[in-house]
DNA sequence: ATGTAAAATGTAATCGGTTACATTTAGTAT
DNA sequence: ATACTAAATGTAACCGATTACATTTTACAT
């Protein structure tokens, strides 16, 4: 494996210009630097990489945790990270946790062996002072997911809001008995989504029937079960507002199942405008989650705090939208 | 930060104890391996990976290049590779490459330039020559795809049965005007499972009708067209062999938009058996593709070849499975 | 031609583990 | 107790690029 030194000797000068021609051009003169980029070619001298993340203790590297990578929303807000830190020249080591704390904690060892220069949360279960603390040391965003009580940076999207929105829409269409099939309630996600939910009844002079109110854990099957319950009580609802789109797709089934037709005899809003929501029939009314655009949001905070930009280390808020398609009847007749 | 030799003065042994103990612990006598351990415990001592890295030329990292990771069947299998990789101490760096050969290469060189202790190909665009080339010298696997005229390990599903298998299915339930929407046809899977189609209905003694073959893009929206010339034709197929399962959601609505209903009127196949094709209403009989264990057994073999055992340069053809749906009519009634 | 500052280049130390080889210590047989 | 072997530990070179600092060269003004 032909070394700068190597190249150094052939081209007749030091070590140290081979270096800077590669790393500082604009320090050496330009016949030197003509050479020696010449030499570089002839031998086709690739420098050990290795040995300059040993020297410079970096490793144009960031570590990306998410809890499963099978998830749609996570592949999207991965690729939107991967694009970042592609056109930064960095690299993303995927550190997938399987939901599990350990692995987080293990990961974040990665971080302190200065495994990489940098760390994206697609979820942060581990202990909020740990956390902190990791925090003065080393660059780190949340994303997807957040925390309360730590100044941590973060990109996400409004979920109070947004679930605002979706139940208005609901409402706005004439619905008054409307459900809410939550995700795992043990996640802020969740909790704000329902918080919008409620609010937004709230404000518009409707009861809140915590009857109407369901615990799903984002599957097609709990969409299912869930709703199959509503729909066996006495004053069924009408609407509902799903956490997610996987859940929608389990609800409109099982209304279906039930022989009721969407949106006709049940309106359904999803979450997340996942492909899924576009191509399934009906068509998913939805929230939109820019899950790429927060991926590439999070790498560009980070590439900040990576370069030493310590005002960076803000919240961001992304805007969210309402798709609206067929699930809801919003295109079709109205509800009275 | 706490390095080597600081452990070792503490402990009075050398750097060199210091580091077996870490490396080989059973060279070392169990009294000295105790304190030096005490004392790195006391002391919160964390090798420098990066030196190590260095000193030793391996990463305990591969390289994942995937055309994107935002699609399911790829996630999957990367999910596969990760779990594989992460029980054996590797990580994984994802190299997406939004289908650009160039991309490809410039992954190459990283790999040349050891960044990445071996490569796992989930597309190979690349020049054969330049990929026999590199797989002379590194550990390389494919999977997802496959190239013929050079042995580089693979990992896949056999696509020509699994296209026979799909097809003689509908034949078995009564179908002879079956139709085939392929995927993009530069691609060794699309063409295979086009392959299969034809061996199944000539086996069967049905005629291959060109008419019914109509290329896709693994899109709905192209299933959706492609679907909808066929059904303007005089004589329509009763029966859709679909390459996947997302275009089988847009057969399954042209079909639908056409007035018609699946299974009753047209029989749909897909293809992959991703999460989609359980969700998708009516669920979709489909070939499933066994994608985490493509993704676990091509770690597998990259370890193998990492480790030096150059016998395991094979190819691998995992079992792949009809999972009957809603889609076919098969739970329905027979077509006559 | 001479002096001076700026630009270009060179020298050599350094990053922190790893490991071949040398040396010491422990263990066993006679 | 002695000799010999095996086990344990130490010494020091090494991996290859980077960079602070030193030195030389160049450019320009007087």
């Amino acid at each position: 494996m032909v070394k700068m030194s190597d190249v150094a000797d052939k081209a007749n000068v030091s070590k140290a210009t081979v270096s800077r021609v590669l790393r500082n051009p604009e320090t050496v003169k330009k016949a030197t630097r003509d050479k020696v980029l010449a030499i570089i070619e002839q031998l086709n001298y690739q420098p050990n990489i290795l040995a300059r993340h040993f020297r410079r203790s970096e490793t144009n590297t960031i570590l990306v945790v998410i809890p499963n990578i099978m998830n749609t929303v996570f592949s999207h807000i991965l690729g939107g990270i991967e694009h970042e830190a592609g056109m930064h020249g960095y690299r993303v080591i995927l550190a997938n946790t399987n939901r599990q704390v350990e692995k987080e904690y293990e990961y974040l060892d990665h971080l302190r062996q200065r495994q990489a220069d940098g760390m994206i949360l697609l979820s942060a279960r581990m202990d909020k002072g740990v956390l902190s603390e990791v925090m003065k040391q080393y660059p780190v965003v949340l994303t997807a997911d957040y925390l309360e009580g730590i100044p941590i940076p973060t990109v996400t999207i409004d979920n109070v809001s947004s679930g605002r929105t979706a139940t208005e829409h609901l409402i706005k269409l004439g619905h008054s008995r409307i459900a809410h099939i939550t995700g795992p309630l043990h996640l802020l996600v969740s909790q704000d989504r329902l918080k919008g939910y409620r609010q937004a009844l709230l404000q518009n002079d409707l009861d809140v029937d915590n009857i109407l109110i369901q615990e799903g854990d984002f599957s097609h099957e709990s969409g299912y079960n869930q709703m199959t319950k509503l729909l066996a009580l006495e004053h069924p609802p009408t609407a509902v507002f799903s956490a997610n789109d996987e859940m929608a797709t389990g609800i409109i089934k099982a209304a279906k199942d039930h022989g009721l037709s969407v949106p006709e005899d049940l309106a359904v809003v999803g979450f997340d405008n996942v492909k899924l929501s576009a191509i399934y029939d009906p068509g998913i009314t939805t929230i939109a989650q820019p899950m790429f655009e927060m991926g590439s949001k999070a790498m560009e905070l980070l590439l900040q705090q990576i370069n030493g930009d310590e005002t960076s280390k803000k919240q961001y808020v992304l805007q969210n939208e309402l798709v609206i398609r067929e699930s809801c009847g919003a295109n079709q007749k109205k509800l009275g």
